[in-house]
RNA sequence: GGCCCCGUGGUGUAGCGGUCUAACAUGCCACCCUGUCACGGUGGAGAUCGGGGGUUCAAAUCCCCCCGGGGUCGCCA
């Protein structure tokens, strides 16, 4: 090693020890006289002193250093003069006073700061993403993600989890995603596909005997980028034979539970987990992932609507239709300006309208609402009491803003649900240190495709239905249940996973439902079929998005914080310049030629 | 593909029809400085305001198109 010591764990206790130190210059401070340097590591940063009546030959090569010259410094660990300590610093009690420095290779002035925590534009700092890795927010992110995976790989190792890599190449299926092509030079016009999950792999894996699997796994799906979506990302897959929901769903909470404990012990968890039914997350929170930091929650005011002689309830529930609402507390005295600016939002959501009710500028209790406070342009068509009624019903108090939707149920709960995250954005309701984990169960097992007139699985087609809706996939295939659970946190789904179909006829019933003939599932799953004639054990597993999670625990807002060398929202790789043309040579071994637009 | 936001010295911002010959901070360069730690001081260089077109006596500023970036809807079994 070019080093003893690395910049920061140098303490009192090395006082008066000979340290070679070797690293990056994060600042120079030039006295004339004296030179301080910060020396920066991946471990820290320590300050070198420079005094020319030490070693003149040292001073005189400081003075030539600047930011982000990499360099080795022999010296000795000095207490630092009494008064100039650096709390700030782990090392600040002491200094390295330098004898022999050598400059390992200068630098260019970076295009932008790496010792200051200012956002840079996205676009130069994922060029240049080696040098935004070595600033303190990324670094801290891969560290933290790099703990989380040592985490899951221990915690998993210790209850005889295997970890079993599965390939890259596979084959492209018709469910879910598209998929990244690769196309085979040895069998012409034939393609692999990467795999948007090992999701067959895992199960064949069970078949197989292993009993229980995990695998950091990457996945590609060839989507449109997101925040929080990229086109590989990286998941905690998982997979357990003789198990039912309640196995997986307790090793999960479990294993996060302990994880936070260790890795982030001043964060509140909600435990047990809450678990929700997807029409009850639907109905009270408009969402199938719901941030459950904060309350707000939907009510359906529906009854109470129906006798008042407001047009717009009246003619919405006369079709069919529902009329729910929020409560935003202390928000009485929005302007008229702000309210419309709320209505704007909700018909850019897909409502047909808002309806506000103020109920007041002031807080205080319901009982001494006047109808002179109450401000909306339903208001001459409702009673005083019908509006406590729905305020009641809306947990709302005097001073608070009512929001209601009326209209179709499903667009009214998922409209709801966005405005409620938009208020509890606004009104900063969610504790920040609060990790609301929650699982979401009892999803439909399909869903109805009117534009493709098909059924289409809810999670994928190897999903368990309940056994008591077995029956059901034949007469009301809409209300069969999935035996799958989704694990959502602060809002975003981080997991999901379900006990799997393990029987033939089972598998092959659910193909035909999906629309595909005998022939076409034999084709194109015949392996999962075939497999499960050999003894399949039950099983069942799931998957966690890693990405994710790392986020939300560094408190980041995109998971390409928490990715060493991230893709754009172009799906383009701007630190190598990926994807990038090829050969005509390469395009003819693999038997390919480019359409022209 | 739709919608929203953004693009001004290396970086981050201000300026939003004329006094902009474009401001501020920081960085960079030179000189001074032996206890600083976002060191300090003095001086200097550095931007045809993403590109093109238009409106106007006059455009960084208003309009249109394009390019690039971000957010989002669709999409994501």
């Amino acid at each position: 090693m070019l080093k003893t010591h690395t910049c920061g764990d140098l303490r009192k206790s090395q006082l008066g020890k000979n340290v070679t130190l070797a690293g990056w210059v994060d600042r120079r401070r030039d006295h004339g006289g004296l030179i301080f340097i910060d020396l920066r590591d991946r471990e820290g940063i320590v300050q070198v002193v420079f005094n020319p009546e030490r070693s003149k030959a040292c001073h005189e090569i400081a003075d030539q250093l600047r930011s982000e010259y990499v360099v080795r410094v022999a010296g000795v660990v000095a207490e630092r003069p009494a008064g100039t300590e650096n709390p700030r610093l782990a090392t600040g009690e002491i200094e390295v006073i330098a004898d022999n420095t050598e400059i390992l290779n200068p630098a260019k002035t970076p295009p932008f700061y790496i010792n200051e925590d200012v956002d840079v534009e996205e676009r130069l700092a994922l060029k240049y993403r080696y040098l935004d890795l070595r600033r303190a927010r990324l670094k801290a992110n891969i560290l933290l993600r790099c703990r989380v995976i040592k985490f899951m790989r221990d915690f998993l190792d210790a209850r005889g989890f295997l970890d079993i890599e599965t390939p890259i190449l596979i084959k492209s299926t018709p469910e879910g995603a598209r998929d990244y092509l690769v196309p085979s030079r040895l069998q012409p016009g034939k393609f692999y596909a990467l795999p948007q999950s090992p999701q067959q792999l895992k199960q064949l894996l069970m078949v197989a005997g292993m009993e229980k699997y995990y695998q950091i796994a990457r996945c590609f799906r060839d989507e449109d980028t997101r925040a929080d979506r990229q086109p590989e990302f990286t998941q905690l897959d998982l997979e357990m034979s003789f198990v039912d929901k309640d196995d997986v769903t307790a090793l999960i909470e479990a294993l996060l539970t302990d994880m936070m404990a260790a890795l982030k012990p001043d964060l509140r968890i909600i435990k047990p987990f809450p678990r929700l039914t997807y029409a009850q997350a639907m109905s009270r929170y408009g969402s199938d992932k719901p941030d459950l930091r904060f309350g707000l929650e939907i009510g359906d005011i529906s009854d109470i609507a129906t006798r008042t002689e407001f047009g717009v309830f009246r003619s919405v529930l006369a079709t069919g239709g529902v009329v729910r609402g929020i409560a935003a507390p202390g928000c009485g005295h929005y302007t008229r300006g702000q309210l419309e600016e709320l209505g704007r939002l909700a018909r850019s959501l897909g409502a047909e309208g808002l309806v506000t009710i103020s109920l007041g500028a002031t807080p205080g209790s319901l009982d001494t609402l006047t109808s002179e406070e109450v401000k909306s342009v339903a208001a001459r068509f409702l009673t005083l009491d019908q509006v406590k009624a729905i305020s009641a019903r809306l947990g709302a108090q005097k001073g608070d803003l009512l929001l209601i939707v009326a209209g179709k149920p499903d667009k009214t709960a998922t409209v709801l649900g966005d405005l409620r995250k938009e208020m509890g954005r606004r009104l900063k309701l969610a504790d920040p240190n609060l990790f609301a984990f929650a699982y979401i169960e009892n999803f439909p097992l399909l869903h109805w495709n009117a534009e493709l007139d098909r059924w289409e699985s809810e999670h994928h087609p190897f999903t368990a239905p309940w056994e008591e809706d077995i029956p059901l996939l034949d007469t009301a295939p809409a209300q069969v249940r999935g035996k799958h659970y989704d694990i959502v946190c602060n809002g975003y789904e981080i997991g999901g996973g379900s006990i799997r179909i393990h029987k033939p006829e089972l598998q092959r019933q659910l193909f035909r439902l999906l629309g595909y003939s005998d022939a076409e599932s034999e084709a194109l799953f015949g392996h999962m079929l075939e497999a499960f004639e050999y003894g399949a054990p039950p099983h069942g597993g799931i998957a966690l998005g890693i990405d994710r999670l790392v986020m939300l625990l560094a408190g980041e807002e995109t998971i390409r914080a928490v990715i060493a060398f991230p893709k754009n929202q172009s799906a383009v790789d701007l630190t190598v310049n990926a994807p990038a043309p090829v050969t005509e040579n390469q395009l003819a071994e693999l038997h390919l030629c480019v359409r022209e637009e």
